[in-house]
DNA sequence: GACATTATTGAATATATAGTCAATAATTAT
DNA sequence: ATAATTATTGACTATATATTCAATAATGTC
């Protein structure tokens, strides 16, 4: 009944959400998200309406895709503690890649909070989210005494959260990966035995 | 035996800094700095002459400023682990604070690192010259028996100063006091006895 | 095959933005 | 005073950028 699109939204949000993860809101130009998406600028548009509203639907993209990631890390192995760990050295390996352009997140967080209200709430709610997660896994973790019960759950997750963004923001720096190791060596060790 | 400058360059420059670190190189433009400084474009681009140099030298302004500042909170007690503490607090508090804009460094390291290897490079100079000073510090805290000897203090410093850049991150989050409060605390408590 | 509907194309547009410049003004030296 | 030098002013410019739109194309329905 209608001509169909060529494109498939999903991938073309995926296209714009690495630009904008690379670049940033304001360092990012129609342009760029024309050739990388490959759609002409009346399709591009057409689907999402606006630079601002193509950025807050490949922010909301990143948020899910970040979401699950994570939530497949913390339950990679049975005990609660190795996933934990495993999620770490993860993190550590993102930020010792010279490719990668660090928590779309974290870096949308600085670059906007302080500039929209709307956006800032929903980084809220996914890095939140994310620190729900941990710390329902640090339950586990000290319902089968992998960690101390003098320990809060909730408090241990925020800490690891922000150490996490911590070297978020030292893979902008190109560290040594000996760095990120030691760093990361001190995050696990304080899970603990 | 030619006009005076009416302006102060230090003055202009601090002004220019703030409306960049509160809003990023990509997220101002030269109308906004015209305001804050209040110089017309002629004298600014005199002054300065591109945003670009502009940037520059208002990120080199505030890593100075940034450096004496931390130094003077590092020995702002006999002890060093002491002065260690107020510092982490100190941060703390700005990170609470709804006006502040999280750590200058940190905010261009995360907009502008990829982009730009030489502001990557400065950025960078000023993070580690900060390490350096906390784990110089550190060394301290070991020499005088307030910390065990068995802690290497740049691969503790590294740390440190990791989460105090996650610290930063979650000042962009709006967080709750006691969150803060709860992982500086943590942070605290891995320098104690 | 004509029609209705929606998608695609890419040139065009309005605005924002970084940067320039000629005229003018303030100082010092002679 | 006059000249030499540098600062200030603010209108102007060239370009970049987000966005629009009329023409065209592809589909399903009658």
């Amino acid at each position: 009944m209608a001509r169909p699109k060529e494109y498939d939204r999903e991938t073309v949000l995926s296209e714009a959400m690495n630009v904008f993860w690379a670049t940033g809101y304001f360092g990012t130009n129609m342009n760029q998200l024309i050739k990388a998406t490959r759609l002409n600028p009346g399709s591009l548009y057409g689907a999402f309406g606006s630079k601002d509203a193509l950025f807050f639907a490949a922010l909301d993209h990143y948020g899910k895709m970040s979401i699950e990631s994570v939530q497949s890390m913390l339950y990679c192995h049975d005990s609660p503690v190795e996933s934990i760990r495993a999620w770490i050295r993860m993190v550590a390996s993102e930020v010792t890649d010279k490719d990668n352009h660090g928590c779309f997140l974290v870096n949308t967080a600085i670059e906007l909070s302080g500039r929209s209200h709307e956006i800032q709430e929903r980084v809220n709610t996914y890095l939140e989210e994310i620190g729900r997660m941990l710390a329902t896994r640090l339950e586990d973790a000290r319902g089968v005494g992998e960690i101390s019960n003098d320990k809060d759950p909730e408090a241990v997750a925020s800490f690891i959260l922000c150490t996490i963004w911590g070297l978020r923001v030292l893979g902008e720096t190109s560290p040594s990966e000996a760095k990120v190791v030691a760093i990361s060596n001190q995050l696990i060790a304080l899970l603990g035995k």
